[in-house]
DNA sequence: TTCCAGTTGA
DNA sequence: TCAACGGGAA
């Protein structure tokens, strides 16, 4: 390809508004997401854990296998010889680390709650999330799942979708962490738990949709009209002021 | 063959 | 900060 240079977009104070527009905007354009779909909130628990850096079509073959294999319950889990684990999620990959992970949530579980999700859940959130991060194999991401759509707590879940999005956008900054992103929603959309769940839950169908890591759809993106205008892109020698870096991309292609 | 998506441990 | 962890889809 001839020289490009894309520059990040125009950083722009993220607000209230503009977070509700956007909401807005992909709840209109998808419609409710109905998210998470799990039968019950174990299971809920199990697939943020499957889901780590794994599609969702592949835990869903996962959860199946183990559904079938009589394992969706806590001491089913705890009982189970590891390898027995290890071969139903195999589809969802990373199947020896998930598989300890697994087992590692059940003990947590018995352990510190009884098997109850009552008093698990019953404790602030705050307290909750710190218990859970201190499970192997739970980090932020999967920990804010289970608050959020296990737990219903009002936490806004960040993950690669989130941040693509909003960075493109340029409502944080591209290399912003986990904490710093999330901070930034809790900021501007009101903390509801119906919200956080359903714009997670849009975030991730505009991310697999439109704004993928290659290639992103920006010309037919709802979220097109918000982008902003991008830095000055150099193309093929030609500085010009173009829309977008994305939308430049998405023409160079 | 490359690409995608969280967490750990060094 | 970065390799390792694994599979399925593009």
């Amino acid at each position: 390809m001839e020289t490009m240079r894309a520059i990040a977009p125009e950083p722009r104070p993220a607000t209230s508004e503009t977070l509700a527009t956007y909401y807005g905007t992909l709840l209109q354009h998808f419609g409710p997401q109905h998210w998470w779909p799990a039968r019950t909130r174990l299971e809920v628990i199990v697939g943020a854990i499957l889901t780590q850096n794994t599609s969702w079509r592949n835990v869903e073959v996962a959860v199946a296998r183990l559904r079938r294999a009589g394992l969706l319950q806590h001491r089913a889990l705890l009982n189970a010889p590891l390898s027995r684990l290890e071969s139903c999620i195999r589809p969802a990959g990373y199947y020896r680390q998930k598989a300890r992970t697994l087992k590692a949530f059940a003990s947590f579980f018995e352990d510190q709650f009884g098997g109850s999700f009552h008093r698990l859940f019953h404790l602030p959130m705050g307290e909750c999330r710190a218990r859970l991060l201190s499970i192997k194999g739970f980090g932020p991401e999967t920990a804010d799942s289970v608050l959020l759509y296990a737990g219903k707590f009002p936490i806004f879940v960040v993950d690669a979708y989130t941040r693509r999005i909003l960075s493109r956008h340029g409502l944080v900054p591209p290399d912003a962490d986990y904490a710093t992103t999330q901070a930034m929603v809790h900021q501007h959309l009101k903390p509801e738990t119906k919200v956080y769940n359903e714009f997670h839950a849009l975030l991730v169908e505009t991310g697999k949709t439109y704004c993928r890591p290659q290639q992103p759809r920006c010309s037919s993106c709802p979220l097109r009209p918000f982008l902003p205008v991008a830095g000055p892109v150099l193309v093929a020698g030609s500085l010009a002021n173009s829309p977008a870096w994305a939308l430049a991309a998405e023409e160079a292609e």
